[in-house]
DNA sequence: CCTGCAGTACGACTTTAGTCGAACTTAGCA
DNA sequence: TGCTAAGTTCGACTAAAGTCGTACTGCAGG
């Protein structure tokens, strides 16, 4: 408000901000197990979130609500954590919202093709 | 049965047959979906079989006995059934062995890469 | 014929996942 | 200051997986 603050943006920038949010806790790429992968991916429901994150996000990480999933707050919650835990997404915190960007790097150099498999994926033929 | 079936085969031949048995029931390549392949190779031990079939077997299909697992055997028989039952092997019976190999052709035309993945794989680094 | 052996089938038990409601936390905003 | 909205946490329920003992099937060899 005071202008001491120098001129405040008059456009509400949306949050990529300059320092980021830690990250939630995640295993390191060390600890990139595959079968913890496999079966984090073995779900139709994770396996539609990664889809889309990989081939709908352009370089953004995005909140739970922008998915549009009818499910209860708490089960998408659950999946969620369950794909961060097994280091195929990562979560960061901005403000309100919890947002997802799928760990492309880690997984390429330890899984290669494996991101593939899952952008080619098709939900229930 | 009677001795009309004509002349019994002398030589014992190992099941190597001309005519092959037939494999037991599996899902047919269109029914191959990713999360289920995926599930079937989300454990460890079925990680393993498939990665030994892929490096250690020679063209030849394997009887559970080969594999040298210290488990009960009726643990074998669902870990085996659980991967001919997501498409990733298939079983054939000879005699008193009940065979397995990977469906390597069918799984490198769907899930292209994803076998490379499971060779690679170090169990528990 | 009887015994041994490869593997299955069945069933009980335990663990883990997924699903969801309800109460709680917290940032932003008026 | 107090509302609202995004998302979490907790707890209960249910369904599916993994584990394993025991009994069974069916070929093979003495």
């Amino acid at each position: 408000m005071s202008s001491t603050a120098g001129a405040a943006p008059a456009i509400k920038v949306l949050p990529a901000p300059p320092g980021l949010p830690e990250p939630l806790p995640e295993p390191t790429v060390e600890e990139l197990r595959l079968e913890t992968v496999l079966g984090a991916l073995s779900d139709p429901l994770r396996l539609t979130i990664v889809r889309k994150l990989l081939l709908e996000s352009e370089q953004f990480d995005h909140s739970c609500g922008w998915f549009g999933f009818d499910r209860p707050k708490s089960s998408l919650t659950h999946h969620f954590k369950a794909l961060r835990e097994a280091g195929v997404t990562r979560q960061r915190q901005y403000g309100l919202e919890r947002r997802s960007h799928v760990r492309v790097d880690d997984l390429n150099a330890c899984f290669p093709g494996l991101l593939d498999l899952v952008a080619a994926w098709a939900p229930e033929a």
